[in-house]
DNA sequence: ACCATTTGACCCGG
DNA sequence: CCGGGTCAAATGGT
C-alpha cells in the first residue's frame, strides 16, 4: 500500500511542478511539452489506481473504481497526436478538469480551451442581464470543468467551506444547478459563490462557475484564482528535464506541495477526503505523508459558529 | 438546540 | 411572461 501512497505522491509532486510554470509554456508554444508533463502525471496517478483497483478486486463501493473510468483508464487510449492538436487529454475526466475557461479576458494563448470547452460556454451561457454581466465579469470569474463522482451528489471539495443556498432544475438540463456561497459570508463578509452543474454529456463531470474572491482567507494567497489557475500551470524544471531528454528527477519538497496535493485531489476527483465524510475516502495516508496544510481557512469545523 | 440543506417564493432584467 | 439568481421558512440530521 506503500508504494501506491508514494506513487500518488509523486503524481501530486509531478502536478505541482506542472503547476508553476504552464505560463512559461503556453508562451512558448511548447505544446508538445506540456502534452509529455500532463501525460506523465495522468500516466503517474493512472498506474496507482490501477494498483489500488488491483488490490480491491471486487470492491466496488470504493470511489476509485469510478474515477478510473471518469479519467486516468481512458486518458490511457488518448494519442499525443490528438492530444497535441486538440489540446484535449481525453474525452472525459481529466481532460474536462482541464477545461478552464477565463471569463473576461482576451483569447490569448493563455487561454486554453480544451476538452469540452464548447459544454462549458453553452453550460455557461446563463442568462443574465447586461447589468449584472457587467457587475459579475468585473469580478473574478473562473469556470472549471472536474470529474465528479457519477452517483454521488455535490462537487468535489476545493478547500473551502461553502454553504449551499438554492439549487434550481433548470430546463433543458438533466441535472439541477446548485447555488454555493462562502460559509463565511456572514461573519467575513466573504462574497465567494460559486455554481456546479452536472454536465448532461457527461455525468461524470461537473462544471464548476466561481463568482468573486474569498475576502475570508486574510493573508492568504489561496484564492480560487490560484486553485483553478493551479490546473493550468505546468513545470519548466520538469519540462527542461524532458527537453534534455532525462527523466524527471524525483521532485524535492517544492513550496507548493499543498497546492501540489490540492491539485492531486482534483485529480482524483476526490478532494480532501480527509475533512469530508460526504465521500469515501480511499486516499491512502503514511507517515511520512507530506502536511496538506491549506492556507485557506477551510477548516470546516470553524463553520458551525455561522449564524442565519 | 443547532446547523446545513431543501424548496417554493420572490426579484429583476430581457 | 420567462428564466436565472437569491431569499428564507421548513425540514431533517446530529
Amino acid at each position: 500500500m506503500e508504494d501506491i501512497a508514494n506513487q500518488i505522491l509523486h503524481g501530486c509532486r509531478l502536478a505541482g511542478e506542472l503547476k508553476e510554470n504552464l505560463h512559461n509554456l503556453v508562451n512558448q508554444s511548447h505544446h508538445h511539452l506540456l502534452i509529455s508533463s500532463c501525460e506523465e502525471v495522468a500516466k503517474t496517478f493512472t498506474e496507482a489506481i490501477q494498483k489500488l483497483s488491483t488490490k480491491e478486486e471486487g470492491s466496488s463501493s470504493h470511489g476509485f473504481t469510478d474515477m478510473e473510468s471518469a479519467g486516468g483508464a481512458c486518458y490511457e487510449e488518448t494519442q499525443p497526436e490528438q492530444l497535441e492538436k486538440e489540446m484535449c487529454l481525453s474525452e472525459q475526466g481529466l481532460g474536462s478538469l482541464e477545461t478552464i475557461i477565463r471569463r473576461g479576458e482576451p483569447s490569448t494563448d493563455a487561454v486554453i480551451k480544451v476538452g469540452t470547452s464548447e459544454e462549458a460556454s453553452e453550460v455557461a451561457s446563463f442568462r443574465i442581464s447586461s447589468e449584472k454581466r457587467k457587475r459579475i465579469e468585473t469580478k473574478d470569474i473562473h469556470t472549471v470543468l472536474v470529474p465528479c463522482h457519477p452517483v454521488s451528489e455535490g462537487p468535489p471539495d476545493d478547500g473551502y467551506s461553502w454553504r449551499k443556498y438554492a439549487q434550481k432544475e433548470i430546463p433543458g438540463s438533466k441535472f439541477p444547478r446548485s447555488y454555493y456561497c462562502c460559509a463565511h459570508r456572514i461573519n467575513y463578509g466573504c462574497s465567494a459563490r460559486k455554481r456546479v452543474q452536472r454536465l448532461d454529456s457527461d455525468p461524470t463531470t461537473c462544471q464548476i462557475d466561481y463568482f468573486g474572491t474569498h475576502s475570508c482567507t486574510s493573508g492568504s494567497t489561496h484564492t480560487h484564482s490560484c486553485t483553478s489557475g493551479a490546473l493550468l500551470k505546468i513545470s519548466s524544471t520538469y519540462v527542461e528535464q524532458k527537453l534534455q531528454g532525462e527523466s524527471p528527477a524525483p521532485c524535492p519538497t517544492s513550496p507548493s506541495l499543498s497546492t501540489s496535493i490540492q491539485l492531486g485531489s482534483w485529480f482524483s476527483g476526490e478532494l480532501e477526503c480527509s475533512r469530508t465524510d460526504a465521500v469515501a475516502c480511499p486516499k491512502p495516508r503514511t507517515g511520512n505523508e507530506v502536511d496538506v496544510s491549506h492556507d485557506g481557512d477551510s477548516s470546516g469545523s470553524s463553520v458551525h459558529a455561522i449564524s442565519r
